[in-house]
DNA sequence: CCCATTTCTTGACTTAAATCAAGTAATTTT
DNA sequence: AAAATTACTTGATTTAAGTCAAGAAATGGG
């Protein structure tokens, strides 16, 4: 498959409301298709990259290590996903790791070159700003959301979600049931325990980690 | 007390890393002072409010209500405080109340009126770009927190916090503990015994809605 | 393909926090 | 200031989810 580098930058949530014409600016400071291989870490804490990152092909894990050494997954790449906008903008300490899946690609842009681009386009500040607003939105409601369900009501809801998203109600899991434990912020324990329940109740379909939504 | 607009605006997180020049641009489209007396709403939904609002005297509570007519406290601003600044950027849907718990004067900036003076003032957008990416981390650290903290220690972190903020062990709640449960992710009841083994731990000490951290 | 490792499931048990209920304290209203 | 409403506390009970443990299934490497 060929790359378009247009295609794959303007797949991020803060540039996909950007007109072609302002993504191809981003293009000449953007790095891309490095490969990783499944398993290898693409980013880490002090290894000096300090930008965001496109996942071209493959997926990844981002995840945080806390003091007695146990893993939070803090959320997953897949195919056209992107992340680390926040470095493009703060001279901030990357403080979590992000691991491939599968064999990947991604694509980067770095934060100076980045700086040194908007303070020559005003217009892409303008655009972006915009872009921002909805961002935030997005993420408090997912933060009321988490506190206000419980584990079913969350698994239902990330289904849910990632049927919308994949446009079909057979839903492929791309990640290990524990790491989507993690990310949905309960025990794989639990995970296992509700989705046998939602198949109980005929909502759910489970075959290994493909699941239909009924 | 006499009103300075300036340093009213510039107490926003969005707008504090502002130069006072440009704050200066803002003046002239924001409103000032308008009085809402203790108990009343100064924002709800279908007002056709469309903009941030600062605290300038006084506080308030930001809320939703669900389906079944329950109350969720999503925040507290207090003096200095500001909210809404996503919808600056966005014709968002206002779906939550803000009721003044004192007699309260706020100002406010609508956001038709923000983006005419975005679109001629380049450089208010590119200051304001940077702001943004430092917020979006704020908020998705205490996403995690809020996740990884059981009912005693997300209280004891939002003391310290107001300790801090406050800049002294001695705690004004400005929050019915009501209130202040709901925004903490748990019930009153919780927060009453939690409150109490904290005392009996001599870690706090309580006298109605004081508290001294020891 | 087999052995080792990791992941997943299931059961028994524990625990943190919610709910229910009833009484006390504090506010607000008249 | 008394009555009424709302807020707070405390105890008893329930419940959702976590922990611990052990076996089954899946995955990966040689």
């Amino acid at each position: 498959m060929t790359h378009s580098p247009v295609a794959c930058i303007s797949k991020a949530t803060i540039f996909n409301n950007l007109p072609v014409k302002m993504i191809e600016k981003l293009v000449p400071i953007s790095t891309h298709q490095e490969y990783f291989p499944k398993g290898s870490i693409i980013r880490q804490p002090g290894d000096g990259k300090d930008g965001m990152i496109f996942l071209d092909q493959g997926s990844a894990k981002i995840y945080s290590i806390n003091e007695d050494g146990k893993e939070t997954v803090l959320g997953i790449l897949n195919k056209g996903d992107a992340d680390g906008q926040q470095n493009l903008f703060r001279d901030n300490i990357q403080e979590n790791f992000i691991e491939a899946l599968q064999d990947t690609y991604v694509c980067s842009i770095e934060r100076q070159d980045f700086q040194k681009l908007l303070k020559r386009t005003p217009d892409l500040a303008l655009n972006l700003l915009n872009s921002f607003g909805e961002q935030l939105v997005i993420i408090e409601t997912n933060s009321i959301r988490r506190n206000s369900m419980n584990a079913q009501e969350r698994i239902v809801a990330y289904l849910k979600d990632l049927s919308k998203k994949q446009g079909s109600n057979v839903i492929e899991l791309k990640l290990k049931k524990k790491d989507l434990a993690s990310y949905l912020g309960i025990t794989p324990e639990t995970l296992s325990r509700k989705l046998k329940k939602l198949q109980k109740e005929n909502r759910i379909k489970i075959s290994g980690r493909r699941i239909i939504l009924l």
